[in-house]
Formats: structure tokens, sequence, C-alpha cells
RNA sequence: GGAGAGGUGGCCGAGUGGUUGAAGGCGCGGCACUGGAAAUGCCGUGUAGGGUAACUUAUCGAGGGUUCGAAUCCCUCCCUCUCCGCCA
């Protein structure tokens, strides 16, 4: 949600943005009226409000006839006062509704349009100079016992998975790799809950575009979350945390859920899209001013974790019309696939200003007094890196060699060999 | 799954139908005292809406209800704790 006084204040500010991300503009002259029609009703019900306590007070204080006189006068208040009860708590609903439906606003200098029209920021590392035909991740996965997708099929359904022998250890390895950066770096490492309520959910703004991705237990009303995201940044919901206490960096590691609804048919080779992975995903809260320069941070530590895996990669800055709802800006690390001949996304870092705590009601307070936070997540490790890792790594014989910084985590091992089948 | 006890301000904790936004304590801020500090004393201190302002409204887990009036009574739900049952 952003902040309603902006809405009020600079309308055409949020026209702008809306219009840099391809969203509905006229949505900004909905909040206005919805907000005259809120106005107008909370000074109805607040009206006749203090008359009836008014009242009130002399009912306590009289008796006898004089009692009875007051409550007559009284009793008919009663009625006006629900209903303009009703009239405010329904033009509070559709306010909150509406506001909620606008994106967070876009940073100066993100670039507009949509998804083809990010900006490379810079590309580090060269592709491998292969002189053999290079095999895909699924097979030099499959070579090596690492990965089993047709088991994955058998048992689960499309785009599931086993990761087996090395595979289950690669990913292991990696995952420990980024969390021992990442505890080196300050953060605190978090285990969270993967099921969620709605409230958690919609806090973090993926109930609204991002719906059709979620998984929903209906019995329970949970959701799975797709991201680790998702609970870590409704940890601190409903809280108000002490200024010197910032920033608050954790690092979760969890099992990530999605539906991958709207991608058949692509990418369905592998373990690139899938439904279940698991990832290690920084979160800061910090003060709103500190978020462009903590965003930096993320995006350094992200590459930090590319450079230890060896992987080639180019940074972007996604354009407005494909940010999520929830971010204000985003960088994308996309890292090279030799068999696909271009760049794919192993980690996304989103500065959500304040959109998530003033949804999710978490603020800092100083000596000013309490004002909402900001939030920010980036990627360091994910199961999708196992794909660039393999193909980057692979070698004429079908076995593929570990990065340094990953061998003290495979026992020291310095080449994934093939198995026999 | 069953039975019971609870959920009150940044934190702890009183309060069971009427001037209670809510005693008291802690914390925090200011002042006094001090060479400086600690201790002590005094004063102040929730949040969110509406209003140019004076001021006003909401808020005691959430949502409904009873009542002229609800933190307080009733219903539903959520969460915490204790005991029993079940269990990969």
């Amino acid at each position: 949600m952003i902040d309603p006084k902006l809405v009020r204040d600079d309308p055409e500010a949020v026209r702008a943005s809306q219009r840099a991300r391809r969203e509905d503009p006229d949505l900004v002259d909905a909040v206005l009226a919805a907000d005259d029609l809120r106005r107008s009703t909370i000074a109805g019900f607040d009206r006749l409000r203090a008359e009836q306590k008014g009242l009130g007070r002399e009912v306590a204080q009289a008796a006898g006839d004089e009692k009875a006189a007051l409550l007559a006068r009284t009793k008919h208040l009663s009625g006006e006062v629900k209903a303009a009860d009703v009239a405010q708590n329904e033009a509070a609903t559709a306010y909150d509704g509406l506001l909620r439906r606008l994106s967070n606003i876009a940073e100066p200098g993100v670039p507009e349009g949509g998804e083809e029209d990010y900006v490379v920021l810079e590309h580090v590392g060269e592709p491998p100079q292969l002189d053999f035909e290079p095999r895909d991740h699924l097979e030099l996965g499959q070579r090596l016992g690492a990965i089993d997708t047709e088991r994955g099929a058998k048992v689960s359904g499309a785009r599931f998975y086993f990761l087996t022998g090395v595979g289950a250890q690669l990913q292991l390895a990696m995952l420990n790799l980024a969390m021992a950066q990442a505890i080196e770096a300050g953060f605190v490492m978090v285990v969270p809950p993967v099921l969620v309520r709605p409230e958690a959910m919609e806090g973090t703004g993926f109930l609204a575009q991002a719906a059709a991705d979620v998984y929903h237990l209906a019995e329970e009303d949970l959701y799975l979350v797709g991201t680790s995201e998702v609970p870590l940044a409704a940890f601190h919901m409903d809280e108000v945390i002490d200024a010197d206490r910032l920033p608050l960096r954790y690092a979760g590691w969890s099992t990530c859920f999605r539906k991958e609804a709207g991608s058949y048919g692509k990418d369905t080779r592998g373990i690139l899209r899938v439904h279940q992975f698991d990832k290690v995903e920084m979160f800061s809260y910090c003060l709103p001013e500190d978020a462009a320069a903590e965003h930096q941070r993320l995006l350094a530590w992200e590459k930090e974790m590319l450079a230890k895996v060896e992987v080639p990669y180019r940074v972007i800055d996604v354009a407005a019309g494909d940010l999520g709802s929830s971010a204000a800006r985003k960088y994308d690390c996309e890292a090279w696939v030799p068999t696909q001949g271009r760049y794919r996304e192993l980690s996304s870092t989103s500065n959500c200003t304040t959109f998530q705590s003033r949804r999710l009601r978490i603020r800092v307070r100083d000596a000013e007094g309490t004002r909402p936070l900001a939030t920010l997540n980036g990627t360091l490790a994910t199961t999708r890196w196992i794909v660039a890792i393999l193909e980057n790594h692979q070698q004429a014989d079908g076995s593929v060699r570990v990065p340094a910084a990953l061998r003290p985590f495979l026992g020291g091992r310095e080449v994934l060999e093939p198995v026999p089948t």
C-alpha cells in the first residue's frame, strides 16, 4: 500500500507511476472519489456519535423522570448512529480496497516499459568457450545421477523432480555456501514456516497480481509460500521497532512453491521452472531513507555469491511494467545458460520501500514518533542455480567442475563424474 | 480431536455495564539534584482517522450481537497456556 497522503497531495505523481507500470491511471481518481466519500461519512458519524456520548454522560448522572426523558431522547439516536457507522465502514472498506490496488510508486530512474524494456547495467564474466557440443543441465544431471524428472513426474506430476546423489549434495552445498556468506555478513538465519495465513500473503502483495501462482489449502485457509520473503516480511507484522535496531537482516532458508500458472509449455525441460524449489533469501528492514543504499548492498551480496559459483551473468534494471506490485525497483542477475544461448534469471532483489510495511503494520519508532519502515529482499541461491552451475562448468566427457568455493561444502570434491545408469 | 484458563498501551499488569483512553509499574523524554554520572524526586509520554483550528471519533485478539450506553454481557472465529486423547 502506498502512502495515502501521496494520492491526495500529488495524484499526478501516482498516475504517472501507474502509466509507467502500464497499469490503470484512472484508479487514482477512483481512490480520490472514495476518499471524499469516506471523509464525509466519517464527519457524519463523528457528529452523531459525539451527541450520543454526550447524552450518555447525562444519563449516567440523571435519575427518575429526568433519566426517563433522556432515554426517550437518545433512543432514536441509537439507530442513526448505527446507520452512520455502517455507512462509514462501507466507505472505508471501499476506499481501502481501491488504495490497495495501487502498485508501489516506481523509483525515479526505473526504465519505462514492459518485460522487454529492461536496461542492462553490466556484464560480469565471459560465457565459457566450449570446444564441444554442450549438454543441457538435464542431460548432465541425468548422467551425474543428480536430477530425475521422470520419477518426479511419476510421483508428483509435471514440473516436479527428485534431486539425487550429487544433485542433492550440490544443492545443499550451494545453499550452505549462501547461508555461510549471509551469516558472515551479519544476517540472522531463519527457517520459516512455509504455510502462512491469508494476512501474511495479502500483506506482502502476493494475493494481488500473483494470486494465480499461489497454492492454497482451502480446508485450513493457508497458503504455501512462493518465497520466504512472505514469512520474513510477516515476521514483524503488527510490531513497532526501535530505530536503533535497524537495519534488521534475515536470511531465510525455505522450500518455495509456485503453481507456474500461465507458463504452460515454457521451460518444461529440467528444473528451470518447477513447482517446488529451495532458496536462501535475504530480507532487510531499514529506514525508508536508507532503502536505496540497502538495495545496492543486497545486489552486492548477490554478486558476491554469483562470483563464488563462477558463472557469467549480467545485471538488469527491470522496467516499471515488469515490477511486482510491491517493488519500487528491481534488479535481476541473469546467468548465461550455454545451451539456451541466453541469460536466465538467477537472483532478483527488490526495494519494496514502505509498501509492505504499511500493509503489514510494521513501523519504526524514533524521536519523532512512529512511521512505516522499508523492506527489501534479494535471492542468494536457489535450486535453479544448479542449471547454470552444471552447464557452465561442464566438460567434454560430461563431468562437471566444482567451483572452488563450493568444494569445502562438498567434501573437497573438485569434479562431479558421470555415474553408470 | 476433547476439557479448562487466558488474550488490555513499547513491555508488564489492574480493571466485570455509565465522566475508563484505561490504575500501578517498567521503559522512554524533560527538569531538579551532581564536578559528571548513578540513585532519588517532579512533570510528561499509545496509535490511527476527521477537522484550517478549537476540537472530535475510533481503538482493550478479530468479527457480529444485546443496550440509551460495552474493555466489562452474549455468539462465532483466531491465537496462547494446562490436562487428556491421537500421532510419521
